[in-house]
DNA sequence: TGGCTTCTGGGACCAAAGTCGCATTCGGCA
DNA sequence: TGCCGAATGCGACTTTGGTCCCAGAAGCCA
């Protein structure tokens, strides 16, 4: 049985998470601070994480940071659930490590897809030891190896997730006409037209293959 | 010295891609027909192809036919040069596996970028053994792997490439709406979201890592 | 101090992507 | 024969994406 912890004080978020997320089989637990949070992650050993940003207690920065500072349960795949107004800030969340953000308001789909593919990401880690899909926990090798600049790799990492301008603005804590600027920056320097040509130059990095 | 072999009957578009090709360092050879285009492929065994899809003696289609056909010349990357209006009747180009299409009018920009990375995935083929990049030769793993249709396939495996709605509709044979309607469908069936989203499932088929 | 890069944003504007609803053709198959 | 899924196409519309031009704040270095 797969097990997912919603860190989460909206009672409504909360509801709704847990409709959708029962009915497609999931065991769900709920915290609803983040102290709670924090013990009941490393009580119940979940699967997966769904926190919130904005909570009493401390935030979900605070959370991710205590559980990756553990050990074993920093391994579990952390999804943050964000508005788009709230801002990352200090952009925290991101040198953190989420896996994954998550835009409120969200689909079901959409919840489900971050869901399922963060646990098969995880699946795949455990077998075979190298991973299913691309490595994207670091900015890192794109910096050095496209010639970009650090804030510019932090942006090219999610546009080759998928996110959209406005949902990187919201991650990374800069307006949108901020991620197009970067965007178009890094479209002269890598002599590249469009996300997309940009995604598929990210991916070959993160795929080790260049 | 990397030679460049250009099969076209318009002297505009000659003039212009032995203009660029030449600025760049690259060796430019000219053929004017279809069987002109044959005999100096054959002859010179130039290291990148650029063809006219419209041309007197026979088309594109059919020079690309002979050269696959050729066994050692059908190594060669080969461009397709084509205008939007112009489609790629009965869908022989994809069929025959042309390695690129650039789109009339093209700029500066985009020729060298289609001339370069073909130069270097035939050179990661040849060196590497494997490919530095994904294989996009053939849209049949998307189709398998993915669970969609043999067209639906196609039009996903030219997004990965990062072309265009319209672009994909020339090559493709059909109108941009079609391809429009294609991937509407293709994003439901998939539970994704933007041809972004799409681009990153199908490099994940394709690196072989799905 | 002066210049340089990086990061940040605003406004205007055009192009491309994506959505919704509807309709036709074609080939298998019950 | 009649139905169905696949593929195709159109129109109208909304939302993103992308470009151009510009400009301020912060940090580094000669």
């Amino acid at each position: 049985m797969t097990r997912i912890l919603v860190v989460e004080d909206n009672p409504q978020i909360v509801r709704s998470l847990e409709t959708i997320l029962s009915l497609e089989g999931y065991d769900v637990l709920v915290a609803t601070s983040g102290p709670d949070g924090v013990a009941a992650a490393v009580r119940e050993r979940p699967d997966l994480i769904l926190c919130d940003v904005m909570m009493p207690g401390f935030d979900g920065h605070e959370v991710l940071r205590r559980l990756r500072a553990d050990g074993d349960a920093g391994l579990t795949p952390f999804i943050f659930v964000t508005a788009r107004a709230e801002r990352a800030d200090q952009r925290t969340g991101m040198e953190l490590g989420a896996d994954d953000y998550l835009t409120k308001p969200f689909s079901r789909e959409e919840l489900l897809n971050a869901v399922r593919s963060r646990l098969e990401r995880a699946e795949a880690l455990r077998a075979g030891g190298g991973g299913g899909a691309f490595d994207f926990s670091s900015p890192e090798p794109l910096q050095t190896r496209l010639g970009i600049t650090p804030r510019e790799a932090e942006v090219l990492l999610w546009v080759a997730q998928g996110k959209s301008n406005a949902d990187i603005g919201g991650i990374l804590g800069m307006a949108e006409k901020t991620v197009k600027t970067h965007l178009g920056n890094l479209f002269t320097k890598l002599g590249i037209e469009g996300r997309n040509a940009a995604t598929v130059l990210a991916l070959e990095v993160l795929s080790g293959r260049r």
